[in-house]
DNA sequence: GTCTATAGAGTGATAGAC
DNA sequence: GTCTATCACTCTATAGAC
């Protein structure tokens, strides 16, 4: 009755983005995949750190598939893509953003490469599709810095005013100025 | 050798701001600010959340008295002023905006209400000073949640990729969009 | 003596590692 | 489950000002 070490990395991804790292506590990781602390070093012998680095792995992997791939297709259609899997995987921004808050928070520092590498792969690969959909490769590169920033702005703010509405609007302005050439 | 509770919120926020609520604990707080856990509770006999409370409210103070009062008079030169403040406050993005933190934590249920204020209080002055600048009362309001929520996000972004320019030139773009009717 | 500001040992609870 | 370290916090003790 072997649990998959891949079917774990969701629910723990649930329990860090809902209490951060240092808040994730191994009582509250447990109860949210509902395994013994034995099971659980099983599986992350590197404890903590190594249950996150498999969730920010498993959120790059995500990622890459769901939207980055879109990204570098058809440009408009891909954009279109990318906002609409925003919208779906932030939960309309009830959700907040894992790497967001690890960026934030003094974990960072432990976890700099992830956090790192992907910040600049979305941007890259948003910079591109803006570019191919028509915008001045001058300008493409600022849009796509203003893109994930906003992003990960409204999820900041909407959480703040506990008004997820606040990121539904600003994802349909940009989604707009994405596609007005 | 009376230390003043007032000198202490500013040393206070640095260790929240570094550490957030869950990290800063009273080891590192006590090793901030150099005093010892009975000076602490003399100042504060609620504990941790007190010394939140304390410092949200320095915050929440010093915005409004050095950036929103500013937004009120004069429309043009009060939009350039926030501009600048926020870039010196934020060390042209080497700092974290505490406020932001804390909405993304679990601990934000706690501080609800200081933080729903900071976001509302600020998107409301700078609405108010957009339209008397000439934007159109209809899409004031977005700007104004573009603009706070764009400097949130680039405090993220900026931390994220390690670059705090990411927060020089996102506040650059928007100072221009925002003073350009 | 009282009051205020200080330090820090000591409390039980809980942390993460194994 | 067991371990030690650390958590937030309490309490006692001490200093000097009045």
């Amino acid at each position: 009755m072997a649990v998959e070490r891949d079917a774990l990395v969701p629910q723990l991804a649930e329990v860090f983005r809902a209490h951060g790292f240092e808040g994730a506590s191994l009582a509250r990781i447990t109860a949210g995949v509902g395994l013994g602390k034995g099971s659980l070093y099983h599986y992350f012998p590197g404890g903590k750190d190594e249950m996150a680095e498999a969730v920010l792995a498993h959120i790059d992997r995500w990622f890459e598939e769901q939207v980055f791939v879109a990204l570098r297709g058809q440009a408009a259609s891909g954009i279109a893509h990318m906002f609409d899997a925003c919208e779906q995987y932030f939960h309309s921004g009830q959700r907040v953003c894992i790497v967001g808050v690890f960026a934030l928070s003094s974990t960072r520092d432990r976890f700099a490469l992830a956090v790192k590498s992907y910040f600049a792969a979305w941007t890259a690969a948003l910079q591109g599709a803006l570019e191919r959909a028509g915008h001045r490769p001058a300008s493409a590169g600022a849009l796509a810095e203003d893109i994930v920033g906003a992003i990960q702005g409204a999820l900041v703010l909407a959480r703040g005013v506990d008004d997820p509405e606040v990121f539904v609007r600003t994802l349909a302005r940009w989604r707009q100025r994405a596609l007005t050439i």
